[in-house]
DNA sequence: GTGTTTTTGTGTTAAAAAACATCTTTTGCC
DNA sequence: GGCAAAAGATGTTTTTTAACACAAAAACAC
């Protein structure tokens, strides 16, 4: 079921919309979602399009209804870091409001994507009221955590070709494969590649050479299967 | 208020340790302050003692009641990394009972500390019940999880002096000073910092003395004080 | 006190990764 | 198609940092 930017009409036929909105809907009474739907919007976004900014003010929850999406952070001459990746049906953008602070990273489409967007007062009217909807933003907030400090060990201490290894097989976590169970469903570049794993994009084209030369992976353009996952997780593992 | 481990009988006249919690206590009732103290068990911690270990599985919420304590994460090669520190009056240790995971951090006294544990299931109980409660560790993990994207980038890519300079700044805003304003609180080992800054201890140990030397700090065994904090400053933005 | 272990300090060498320089290929645009 | 710009590829040099080796000092045990 997947939504091209073209067919956005069609999003704002907002039943359709709800239903891509599991724990809203689940959660909420008619009347509740009725206050959603009447000042939920929907928006495109093209490829690499920004959809925030490091410094801007949260003001919406943001739910990614189709496309895939990177959340980065510019560091140390204007070097960026994808902290996090989100992936159709998933919420984010929440981190900053419910922190109370500005966005300390910023957020573009991977692909072409599509994203709901619910002005976060309501939301917090809702998880206020709503004790189940409270604990499924815990739950996520708790697991992004642990996530993110287990990423700054790894991009810290493992040595390139460890870090490497990590991101595609984080990739494949993040995103799934074709029918093959060996094919990434998403298609960086090598710049992207790089800023996943925390090296120049010299160094991610280079350690992506070896990798195939090594039989672990072949490249096609930007298309990248995995032959040898085992090896990987081997090379992900060891640093 | 400083309460050293000796007086630990006295933190067991439970009212008084109740007086420590400032978020359970404006929200709770009278009788969910009576289930807590009913549950609630104080410990005291020597200097370097675990507190909890990676894998375990999280059974109570903590609160350092006195003391400092460092979250940290063991990586590649034995190296850990601590990703964070807790001061008094502080919760912790509760990101994993939320993610339903097993700590994938460790926790150890930096000195002597007393710890307040209260089971887990109470705390889901009154958060469900309470969302002022919830809002609050909502806040606490929002907040958290900005911290460790910053720290994964920082940490990532600065180079030795700007990660250390970090790093001392990083302890001067978590413990804070001596009344002299510059003469950090907190007395870590070589191999601390090293762990803080993403390094191996020799380098800790050779950074430290070019900043003495310098003039940025002088050091007194493991006392530092700042002496030019806009310099470490521009050394840490710089990286 | 004396011996032992841990922590701290310093110089040297080796490895890793960034920076730089070029070149090729692909992509987008008129 | 043809041009310009962007992305990808690859080799070389330089910088950064870890690893190693060892010495001195401090903390601890007896």
């Amino acid at each position: 079921m997947y939504l091209c930017a073209e067919k956005l009409i069609i999003m704002t036929k907002k039943e359709d919309v709800f239903g891509k909105l599991p724990e809203m809907s689940r959660v909420l009474t008619m009347e509740e979602r009725e206050q959603v739907l009447d000042v939920m919007e929907v928006r495109a976004y093209r490829k690499n399009e920004p959809i925030y900014s490091e410094g801007d003010v949260p003001s919406h929850l943001l739910c990614l209804l189709s496309g895939k999406v990177k959340i980065y952070k510019d560091g140390v001459g204007g070097r960026a870091q994808i902290v996090r990746v989100i992936n159709a049906v998933e919420y984010f953008g929440y981190r900053a409001a419910f922190a109370e602070e500005n966005y300390v990273t910023a957020a573009a489409a991977f692909e072409s994507s599509v994203i709901a967007s619910i002005p976060i007062d309501l939301v917090r009217q809702l998880i206020t009221r709503n004790p189940q909807l409270a604990w499924f933003f815990m739950h996520r907030l708790a697991v992004a955590l642990g996530r993110s400090d287990a990423r700054t060990v790894n991009l810290t201490q493992k040595h390139i070709r460890g870090r490497l290894a990590e991101s595609i097989l984080f990739l494949k976590e993040s995103y799934g494969t074709d029918e093959d169970g060996k094919t990434l469903t998403v298609y960086p570049s090598r710049e992207d590649m790089a800023n996943l794993s925390n090296m120049t994009t010299s160094n991610a084209i280079r350690t992506l050479s070896v990798f195939v030369q090594e039989g672990l992976i072949t490249l096609d353009g930007r298309k990248i299967k995995i032959l040898d996952e085992p090896a990987l997780q081997k090379i992900s593992r060891m640093g």
